[in-house]
DNA sequence: TACGCATATTCTAAAGTTCGAATATACTGG
DNA sequence: CCAGTATATTCGAACTTTAGAATATGCGTA
């Protein structure tokens, strides 16, 4: 049994493993919002923030409502909020040791351009 | 700040986006371990074990301590546990809707083979 | 029906991840 | 110093993920 649980919490990781999924499922926990919105809000590219939301999707992290014209997307489980929660917690009693590593993530980045 | 903060939590993810590493993970919450004492238990390839390894490290998920001839690794920080039972509470309230998602799973792996 | 808007899908190239095999390092005991 | 054990690193091939461009779908309204 391990291995398919295994297997299923990598798999949500995974889902969330990617800074503009992050930036959707925050800002899906503040209510359900609109795919257009998102777009707006979070200045993605429409092509890559249907693709991210078709992740989210596949995963069932996120529930899509059609309205209309309109797709409206909401999270499936407030708990994903709770886990974001803890590592805003984590994050932040380990700021100095992770500082380092923000400063490496944006000197590799800059470095790239 | 969200930016680097999305970018952080990301790589957080990323880094336990994969069963292995979660095992890993699962196996150090029951306390410091050697590395020979995971790769027997989760009956891991050597090389590929440290690797993994390498990625928790490197996310500073884990922390190493050498001891003559062996390495023992531990959690940095036990809250990774707590996401991880929240997942697992999370996986058994949705259960059934899972199912279908861990059986398209399976079947992409044998239909690989 | 035809148009316009919102969203999804497909495609391609580039980048990143994974595995196992081979090799390297580093410590211990003889 | 040598051999043996424990762990890490490097390499190449296969696979996956990503962004953006182009295209497709689906719905509402004229």
């Amino acid at each position: 049994m391990s291995q398919a649980l295994w297997q299923f919490k990598a798999e949500i990781f995974q889902a969330l493993g990617h800074p503009t999924r992050i930036a959707i499922v925050e800002a899906l926990g503040k209510g359900e919002q609109s795919a257009g919105h998102l777009i707006e809000k979070l200045g993605l590219e429409q092509a890559n923030a249907s693709q991210h939301l078709s992740v989210l999707r596949a995963k069932q992290l996120v529930i899509s409502r059609k309205e209309g014209n309109q797709v409206f997307y909401s999270l499936r489980d407030p708990v994903l909020i709770e886990v974001l929660e803890i590592l805003k917690r984590y994050f932040y009693s380990h700021v100095s040791q992770t500082m380092s590593m923000l400063k490496e993530i944006r000197a590799e980045q800059v470095a790239k351009k």
